[in-house]
DNA sequence: CCGCACCATGTAAACGATTACATCGCGGCT
DNA sequence: AGCCGCGATGTAATCGTTTACATGGTGCGG
């Protein structure tokens, strides 16, 4: 059995009230009397019980997490920001992960809901319906890299669009025409967002030409995509990729076919993930900040339960990162690439 | 005001010691009466509070996980690791990371002491005594990848030992006998365990020479070692860089010299993270299985809350990849290596 | 010198669940 | 027919904390 608040209160002759008067920094409690109460506490390794605590306060001090199977930098990332703001607020994160299909998103849903003050929920199958569905409406909620018109949660996202936009204009920039894409598959939003960014850049040039491949934003589909590419007949002058692991599995088969890259043609990809400027060309690509998106995401929630509630400012812009895949004049960096 | 179990009976019109029985599947309610409740239930939208019900079962259904700053893949994996076994049990993660100085570590020890029911801690800080000192002691707790000696906890731990001497009687079978490693900085494990099974290889073999560089598992730091490497009177014939990012800066510092791997010298490093596939010439490594190792961890720690009290069975030992950069014959793969 | 206000501290009621124990009704056995 | 036992349900104690309210002592003003 562990040591409660009575076993302080015992050990320094007071009552209850006033040791956790003293120990929560409430004012009337005499400097001496506060001083012998901590030091009992910390003696005795007294530390408060959470669930008894969040039973009467209504608070857990926790932020939950809902977030799709994902691998790799992504998900670190995200977590790392939303960890920094969740810190600074002393609240705790409550993760449930890998959510494959939308009857295990609504499952975690339920289940984190009572533990927690808020929620940060990334996933494919989180409409606004299922959310409705299985949270109690007090439960504040963010959504991230979400399908728009959930128009009664607060949403976060990437700027794919603008940052597909920016890219294909710096394509345009260096003097390519025919443009290939290889883009994610159409159930996915960021992938179908990228995709009209593209769109919308070629539209603004009038001799711009563009074929719209599918993968699934493995490297195994972007190899297959640049297979394919290099036996067009009228082969794209550049290619974006919808992801890095697609160019990069491009790149491959590319280099397989005898193509190079970019003497031959220029390749782009997006999200900047460590890989891209280690490869042979250093690739092209937009830098996504994650951690950003997340600390942004955390920071909204906490906004909300202090009771602000002006929604989200902005979303985050990629960075064109310009290497050299792409045939643009290289920049001066040593193959390492340091910050 | 959200709708508790009291609600649920009277809308029922039992009492609440009734809907908690039908609700949880307790013996003893009629199955006519058991479906009426779920019904009410469902249709008022129960979700039981978790936090009452902690306060009572003294269970929160939740593991905790101290981490350090851990940045990418490792983290991802971990964490995807220990999900999959505590998903498999019902219970929910409850994570802190970034825990750069002991002091944190311990606030954080402390501030999770209360929510959880077992901890799951991986933490260059976090020795015997800092876990004393900061945690109740009927917190069942699971080590990662820390100082041995830790004798009171259940520890788990790569077997980086066994792997770096695997690594070193490959490079000794490719007909290498001056061997150069980049260990990491002496005050990691890992890196001390990295070295110390090159030793115990290289001891086995009465030609072989060890010369020994610091590093800081930075690629910078290998880039470094690369430099110092070529410049060597006596230049090894082969390097050991005590992880793969190390081995990368090492490549390259190689490459910018005119030192071709692996005709000129063999490389090969530990990890095995994605990138090493993709390099030019592809890098042999140790491919580490860090989800197991989270699972492990989780399954370990979820063994001890049930009763059981047998220690964990083994290690995990990491796989030897071999690919180009050691000079071995290269095995019949892709560019892409599909797995 | 009395009384009032105020401040430090204590008492006890919540919070929402689980569960030991009490109760009630019914059927079977003697 | 009466009693016993058992199965279904209700009553209330309990978990550890916070906090509204009660209490009591002290100092100050009239």
């Amino acid at each position: 059995m562990s040591v409660t608040i009575k076993d302080v209160a015992r050990e320094a002759n007071v009552s209850v009230a006033t040791v956790s008067r003293a120990l929560n920094g409430h004012a009337n409690v005499t400097h001496a009397l506060r001083g012998r109460i901590r030091e009992v506490a910390t003696r005795l390794r007294y530390m408060p019980h959470g669930a008894a605590r969040s039973l009467i306060t209504r608070r857990t001090q926790t932020l939950g997490a809902i977030l799709p199977d994902l691998y790799g930098e992504f998900f670190s990332e995200l977590m790392r920001g939303m960890d920094v703001a969740a810190r600074e607020h002393n609240l705790h994160l409550l993760v449930s992960s890998s959510h494959g299909s939308a009857e295990e998103t609504a499952d975690a849903l339920r289940a984190l809901s009572g533990r927690v003050d808020g929620l940060l929920v990334m996933s494919p199958h989180a409409d606004a319906a299922l959310l409705a569905q299985n949270l109690p409406p007090a439960v504040p909620t963010v959504l991230m890299n979400t399908r728009a018109g959930d128009g009664d949660y607060h949403t976060l996202a990437i700027d794919n669009h603008g940052g597909a936009r920016t890219m294909v204009r710096h394509l345009l920039a260096c003097g390519h025409r025919r443009i290939a894409m290889i883009a994610g598959p159409e159930s996915n939003f960021d992938a179908e967002e990228r995709l009209r960014g593209v769109r919308d850049a070629l539209s603004d040039q009038a001799d711009g030409e563009l074929v719209v491949l599918r993968g699934d934003f493995s490297e195994k589909s972007g190899y297959m995509a640049g297979l394919e590419i290099q036996r067009m007949a009228r082969r794209p002058q550049a290619v974006f990729a919808a992801n890095d692991m697609m160019a990069l599995g491009c790149l491959f088969a590319l280099n397989v076919a005898g193509v190079s890259v970019p003497r031959d043609i220029a390749l782009a990809g997006f999200d900047d993930i460590p890989m891209a400027r280690f490869v042979t060309p250093p690739l092209t690509t937009m830098r996504v900040n994650i951690a950003e998106l997340g600390e942004r995401a955390a920071r909204t929630l906490i906004g909300t339960l202090a009771g602000d509630d002006t929604p989200p400012r902005g979303i985050g812009a990629p960075e064109l990162i310009i290497r050299e895949s792409c045939g643009s004049p290289p920049s001066r960096r040593t193959a390492a690439d340091p910050r």
